[in-house]
DNA sequence: GCCAACGTTGGC
DNA sequence: GCCAACGTTGGC
């Protein structure tokens, strides 16, 4: 089993939204980054684990925890013309961008801050993607340690 | 295949 | 709103 980091903008979807969506369940569509859809059309499976992060808001971080329910598979928004994430250049017969669905697994008792996680960037989280200068990906692995690590400072 | 222009991300 | 860091696009 693995483990990742998810961010969305609280915004436009966050934290309260999967709280409400029926079976506290949702598609992640509208990633169009080829980088982030290798990882969830090959890598991420049925049972792993994530944390949902909160991005571009008044405190980003770290403020929950899901499972991943159904593994890779084709974006529907990428065919649909109106769609905000239409894209006119992915075949339906030969999908361009996947997605999986999410379920709510628990919201953390608090928000781990980004900066609270960059304080253990050089110790216990070193190495972890998302402190990565300059990483932009929506999706990154954590590794277990990092997991457990971030689990236990809530 | 190079690379400049452009778009996006996301912290601040 | 600014801007650094990247990814993508498209002319050549």
């Amino acid at each position: 089993m693995r483990h990742w980091l998810m961010k969305t903008e609280p915004g436009t979807f966050g934290l309260e939204d999967l709280a409400a969506a029926p079976k506290r369940t949702t598609p992640w569509d509208g990633v169009r980054n080829y980088q982030v859809r290798n990882m969830i059309r090959d890598e991420m499976k049925k049972g792993d684990l994530a944390f949902l992060y909160h991005s571009s808001c008044a405190v980003p971080g770290i403020v929950a925890t899901m499972t991943i329910v159904k593994p890779g598979y084709p974006d529907p928004t990428a065919f649909d013309r109106r769609h905000h994430h239409y894209d006119p250049d992915s075949d339906p017969r030969n999908p361009r961008w996947y997605m999986v669905d999410v379920q709510l697994q628990k919201a953390l008792a608090r928000t781990v801050s980004l900066e609270e996680l960059r304080a253990h960037a050089n110790r216990e989280l070193k190495g972890m993607a998302l402190l990565r200068p300059g990483n932009r990906l929506s999706i990154t692995p954590v590794e277990a340690a990092h997991w457990k690590f971030i689990l236990a400072l809530v």
